[in-house]
RNA sequence: GCCCGGGUGGCGGAAUGGCAGACGCGAUGGACUCAAAAUCCAUUGUCCGAAAGGGCGUGCGGGUUCGAGUCCCGCCCCGGGCACCA
């Protein structure tokens, strides 16, 4: 597509202007009030994809929005440079995931810079760079000596052919590994874990004051969980003594109101009861549940089953007592319950819970409603209409004995009273949350600064001896196993208490990890004493605005709360500082053939061909312009043609701008009606497009300056008055200017010669920002039927007049009097007859 | 399965409970041109009508309201996340 100007000797000119002359970098000495800007960190995976152009379109506009608005933007950029892609490219090609990585790094950069966004290079971090290890590992070892790094067992995905462990991707959806076939199995490893459960209250209290997208909030409430409810034991019927006490199981439940309905119980697969629970005559049936649950992963296990039901779970052949009713009920084991929360052990209430209520129906259990449905429950209740299942909603209690005639809530608090009052169970606050799971069988990341000594176990690394770095000289073996388990030079080492033989730890950390604190060390990356200094990080912090995806919205988002709050508690960040990013914004994917754009998925559209040709203004202005940022985007085959069409819209600008338009002259001297009427344009305009951007409303800004040239254009053409006309173009490449940063800069420079990035947002006159005459609608019975001009501030009665005179309206009333009138000036008026 | 979103012309989308379809893409017709490109002008939800005008229309079914794309209830379909992709 022909274009107006050169682009890209435009669009590199100012790159280069932007980045030689410092115009983005900034310090804490800055006079003007500091405002952080943050897009997340990308993975470096090459090239830019569309999914960084649309984030980081975001974020610049911010950037030089707010830098307009006169403070000082501290606006950094860095990499998460750690992770599988690189190691997988190591064993695939035997390049050092270090090569590879700096590699992808150096084209990511070049395409963010050639995107046109600015940032303050200084501050550059990679988390694979020894400095930042050291202060991760620095982090890691004051969170094990504060207790919040502990080890325990925990089910990983092992590949028996590989003989390594796998992540969930590397897993495919029929439970084989992606790269030998083999079928995976869980297997037990001794891992670190965070203790982000002792922060869960806090994380879930705190969002509350979070500037952030609601469905963000109540995804990670959701995520926390927080559940009250009740620990009871129940006595297992008959012979089995453990160490000569009775056998108890221990189940949790939210809904102790609806025990007189435990019309059987569940134990979990990897329970240890299951074993002393299950008699010989059912153990054949029990271990092939059992052998099932250690192939499937957990959203197999809690996915509906249907037709599979029967093969999801077993009766162990043991009985429990329930002890509102005093019956004993079956005890089965099933994979829909999950070690990992409560105790791992249920009570089922087919009737108020829709996972029991599709298991007992499997089972031929039975069903004893404990709350009254709703009329016609039993016949219409369910879905499509068909008799009703479990019914999870409000009602009165039935069939419970001491609690008939409650509400649920009531019943609750006695059922536990009760509980507590006989002994057999307490009142229980239970979480959904688990502790972070951070370590990983994996060479390229963070080393976990631990050694294992024989006489003094657990030994955190001495601050003087870290960071401490994988070797180099290391072998990639096509079965993924990492090369650090077998490195002889790495494993030996001496214990930093004795100085005798020693082990190290050979996993490394959840990239998360890395990603928890980045944001900290932008304020102060140069920091060789510490992570950062507490004053810098006092000026800067929180993140005045945290851009990103919304598939971040949960662990990335949360594990960097958590962080926050523990650096705070261990001093290394300012005491005050409880949350990170105080508003959030997530935009939403770009999406081609029906699914999200990613690397994985190979449907990858890269930006450089846009930016070689239309350039990089347009390609901001598509991202802007195709639809609310918050929305997904779907990239199709008519994506180029409106590409095309921001291009040309840049071109009319330009040719505006730069008198390149048609050669009628301007005239001087009095302004005529049509002049004013630019003027009030401009200045709405003005208003307008300060709303939008203050709402992230940048697709109804652009429209609205589209709309703004198509009236503009004729009347410089038709000889406007030359001061209106200038006005009117400055206005519109100010407020283009954080949009399309390149060809404004340049317009700019030509009419003014100076830079347009440095001139304040512009300010509608309120004497001008006014609207002359609107157009009042007038309806009979809701419909249109007639519409008057008419001036903005008219009152009521003057508007239900004008409505009752209109001849239109005559004509539709036909005689009648309206019963009703409704008069919303300057608007409406609705005449009921 | 659980949690969170979304569904409006041929397409992307606009619309503090008040004119549904701004703006753009595409399409059609026209001007300019030897011709094309570029540019400019006009039309463009759908049905009836020569027109004026009217009927219908925001995934489906109900409801609230003078008035519903917007609020409430119940569905259907599509997408994202589900703890080792980041």
């Amino acid at each position: 597509m022909a274009r107006a100007y050169d682009v890209v000797a435009i669009e590199k000119k100012w790159q280069r202007r932007w980045a030689d002359e410092g115009t983005y970098e900034v310090d804490v000495d800055d006079p003007r009030p500091p405002w952080y800007v943050l897009s997340m960190y990308p993975y470096p995976s090459g090239p830019a994809h569309m999914g960084h152009v649309r984030n980081y379109t975001f974020g610049d506009l911010l950037v030089r929005h707010r830098t307009m608005l006169g403070h000082a933007v501290l606006s950094p950029f860095g990499f998460d440079s750690f992770g599988l892609p690189a190691e997988n490219a190591a064993i695939k090609t035997g390049t050092h995931p270090r090569i590879f990585t700096d590699a992808r790094i150096a084209e990511l950069k070049a395409s963010v810079i050639s995107l046109g966004a600015v940032y303050d290079w200084r501050r550059e971090i990679r988390s694979h760079d020894p400095s930042y290890i050291k202060w991760n590992q620095v982090i890691f070892t004051s969170l094990l000596e504060a207790g919040l790094a502990y080890r325990a067992t925990a089910p990983v995905n092992w590949c028996p052919g590989c003989q390594t462990v796998l992540a969930n991707e590397q897993v495919l959806p029929d439970g084989t590994c992606e790269r030998s076939g083999d079928l995976v199995i869980q297997r037990d490893l001794e891992q670190w874990f965070f203790r982000i459960t002792d922060y869960a209250d806090e994380l879930l209290a705190d969002l509350d004051e979070l500037d952030w997208p609601e469905r963000v909030k109540t995804m990670q409430r959701n995520w926390i969980g927080r559940s009250e409810g009740a620990e009871m034991d129940l006595a297992v019927v008959g012979q089995n003594l453990v160490d000569g006490e009775p056998l108890v199981l221990t189940v949790f439940t939210t809904r102790p109101d609806t025990s007189f309905g435990m019309t059987y119980a569940v134990v979990a697969p990897e329970h240890p009861l299951v074993d002393v629970l299950t008699t010989d005559e059912h153990r054949h049936q029990v271990d092939d549940v059992l052998s099932r649950a250690a192939i499937s992963s957990e959203i197999e296990r809690t996915a509906e089953g249907g037709g599979e039901a029967a093969k999801r779970g077993a009766f162990t052949g043991s009985y429990v007592r329930n002890p509102f009713t005093g019956q004993p009920v079956p005890v089965y084991v099933a994979d829909y319950v999950l070690m990992g929360y409560g105790t791992g052990a249920i009570m089922a209430v087919p009737a108020e819970d829709a996972r029991d209520w599709n298991f007992a129906k499997a089972y031929g259990l039975p069903f004893v409603r404990t709350v009254r449905p709703p009329e016609g429950w039993e016949e219409h209740g369910g879905p499509d209409g068909g008799p009703g299942g479990a019914y999870t909603g409000p009602g009165e209690k039935i069939n419970s004995d001491w609690l008939n005639g409650l509400d649920i809530p009531e019943a609750k608090a006695k059922a536990i009273d009760w509980l507590e009052a006989e002994g057999i169970g307490v009142r229980k606050v239970n979480y959904r949350l688990r502790d972070w799971l951070v370590s990983r069988q994996r060479f390229w990341g963070c080393p976990i600064p631990v050694v294992y000594c024989p006489d003094h176990g657990i030994v955190p690394v001495p601050f003087d001896q870290l960071p401490v770095l994988a070797p180099d000289d290391v072998e990639f073996l096509p079965t993924g196993e990492s090369p650090l388990a077998t490195n002889e030079a790495f494993l030996n080492t001496t214990c930093p208490i004795d100085g005798g033989p020693a082990i190290r730890e050979t996993d490394t950390m959840d990239t998360f990890v890395d990603s928890s604190w980045y944001f900290l060390r932008f304020c102060d990356p140069w920091n060789e004493d510490r992570p950062f200094d507490q004053d810098k990080v006092r000026h800067w912090m929180p993140v005045d605005q945290y851009i990103g995806g919304i598939e971040h919205a949960i662990l990335h988002l949360l594990y960097a709360r958590f962080y926050t709050k523990a650096l705070a508690d261990l001093g290394f960040a300012p005491e005050g500082l409880r949350e990170p990013f105080d508003s959030l914004f997530t935009q939403g994917m770009i999406r081609m053939d029906g699914h999200k754009m990613s690397k994985s998925r190979g449907n990858l559209v890269a930006p450089s061909k846009y930016i070689e040709t239309v350039g990089a203004d347009a390609l901001r202005l598509f991202h802007l312009f195709v639809g609310p940022p918050a929305d997904d985007v779907d990239w199709t085959e008519q994506t180029d043609s409106v590409i095309d069409g921001c291009g040309r819209f840049l071109d009319r600008v330009w040719r505006l701008a730069t008198g390149t338009d048609g050669n009628t002259p301007l005239r001087d001297g009095e302004l005529t009606p049509e002049d004013m009427a630019v003027r009030r344009k401009t200045h709405l305009l003005i208003d307008k497009v300060t709303r939008d951007y203050e709402r992230w409303s940048y697709n109804t800004a652009v429209a609205e300056c589209m709309g703004f040239v198509n009236v503009l254009q004729p009347y410089v053409r038709g000889g406007g008055h030359a001061e209106v006309a200038a006005e009117a173009i400055d206005t519109l490449l100010l407020l283009l200017a954080p949009m399309t940063p390149h060809v404004t800069a340049e317009a700019w420079e030509l009419r003014h010669g100076d830079h347009i990035h440095l001139r304040p947002w512009p300010l509608a006159d309120p004497a001008l920002a006014v609207v002359e005459q609107v157009t009042l609608v007038v309806q009979v019975n809701g419909k249109v039927r007639d519409r008057i001009e008419v001036s903005p501030d008219i009152g009521a009665e003057e508007a239900e007049r004008l409505a009752l005179e209109s001849p239109r309206i005559v004509e539709t009333l036909d005689g009648q009097a309206p019963k009703r009138v409704i008069s919303r000036p300057p608007k409406l008026v609705n005449l009921v007859v």
